[in-house]
DNA sequence: GGAGAATGTTGTCATGGACTACAAAGTAGT
DNA sequence: ACTACTTTGTAGTCCATGACAACATTCTCC
């Protein structure tokens, strides 16, 4: 019998996608200890077990964000790319800030998407992370081509940038610094690096 | 009545610090979300409501772990700094190892260290943290006395340097980059630093 | 339109945090 | 050393939540 009560139907259509909207809520206003399957199944007017048809555990919903998640973040990083214009060091500005600014406005995503991604088995985000993390990749290369970066293995070139903007996100989200300071510190990071990597003339 | 089952007097005499061993321990071995005050309870052979009387809820005794820590990572780096001799660049990259080693090895305590932190209220945790971080801008300043880093606010000039420490260790802990790495980012980092970061002649 | 797959629901268990009432041991004042 | 008070531990309970099983409804495709 069809429940007449509340305007849904048995089946509710989307309920993967609606959960996982859900959850990012919570996750951004609350943070991961406080997200409970229970309570996005209540949110979302299905019974307690209804997510598990969709998430065979809490886990798995989390994977699934965290996937998610690396998807925006190459979203993020395209989209600075492509309004960045031809001009190397401009371009490198823009995706270091766009990177920054996903880090320090999803914090608490950014921080799952790192530990989902090294846990054993996590093929699937470790294959979603492959996208923004090319991008970078390539970027870099970019940079080596139009000698305006050091020849040589182009990730062990970037890691020391991507360290910066990755502790630059850390110390903001941690309160260590004034989340203001961040377009500000990421150009120093940047302007460094672009000095301290020059290829020799 | 006296219990002669077990060694144990009724009271155990150290409880509190019994509980932050063993959770510390956890917390290495398996993380945050796998520490249960009923397991800390039953490892230290008292009952499941014993904790509550040293601390309120799981949240306080956490607080207590993020207190202990910027204790340990204070030792570290005055260690660190009274093994290094007078040299300032090698001072400063005895602190930058000493450092990023800690946030390599404790991993999980110190992202407990920087969100416990970070919560409102946390006042003494804050105060805990005054010892480490003065530390480093102490050796700033010295930096600056002795010519070797431009003027200007200690602060401002030790953050980049600062994320770039906080970023490699947080690369490393999500298995983005392999820990052998470490030192070698670290003494990459600092030298760019030194050489960024000198005053003009 | 009927069979089987998808998707939801109800009910249950185990774990673990929080709380209360009570018990035992320590401590201090007389 | 007796008593009153404090500290520390115990036993029992409640509640939230994740995990699971058994059953119900709807969808889909032949």
């Amino acid at each position: 019998m069809a429940d007449v009560t509340q305007g849904r139907p048995y089946h509710h259509g989307n309920l993967r996608a609606a959960l996982l909207d859900a959850a990012e809520r919570v996750l951004r206003e609350r943070g991961v200890d406080q997200l409970s399957l229970r309570e996005l199944a209540k949110e979302t007017g299905v019974s307690h077990a209804a997510p598990r048809r969709h998430f065979p555990d809490r886990q798995a919903l989390l994977d699934a964000l965290a996937e998610a998640g690396f998807a925006q973040l190459d979203t993020a990083l395209r989209s600075a790319l492509a309004n960045a214009g031809d001009d190397f060091p401009a371009r490198a500005r823009a995706a270091a800030t766009a990177y920054t600014r996903f880090a320090t406005e999803n914090a608490a995503l950014l921080e799952l998407m790192y530990t989902s991604k090294h846990r054993p088995g996590a093929t699937r985000i470790v294959k979603a992370a492959e996208a923004p993390f090319g991008l970078l990749n390539a970027l870099i290369v970019q940079g080596q081509e139009r000698g305006e970066l050091q020849a040589g293995d182009p990730e062990r070139i970037g890691i020391v940038l991507f360290a910066t903007l990755q502790g630059i996100a850390s110390i903001i989200n941690g309160n260590i610094v004034k989340p203001e300071l961040r377009d500000g510190l990421v150009e120093a990071a940047v302007d460094q690096f672009l000095r301290g990597t020059r290829p020799l003339p």
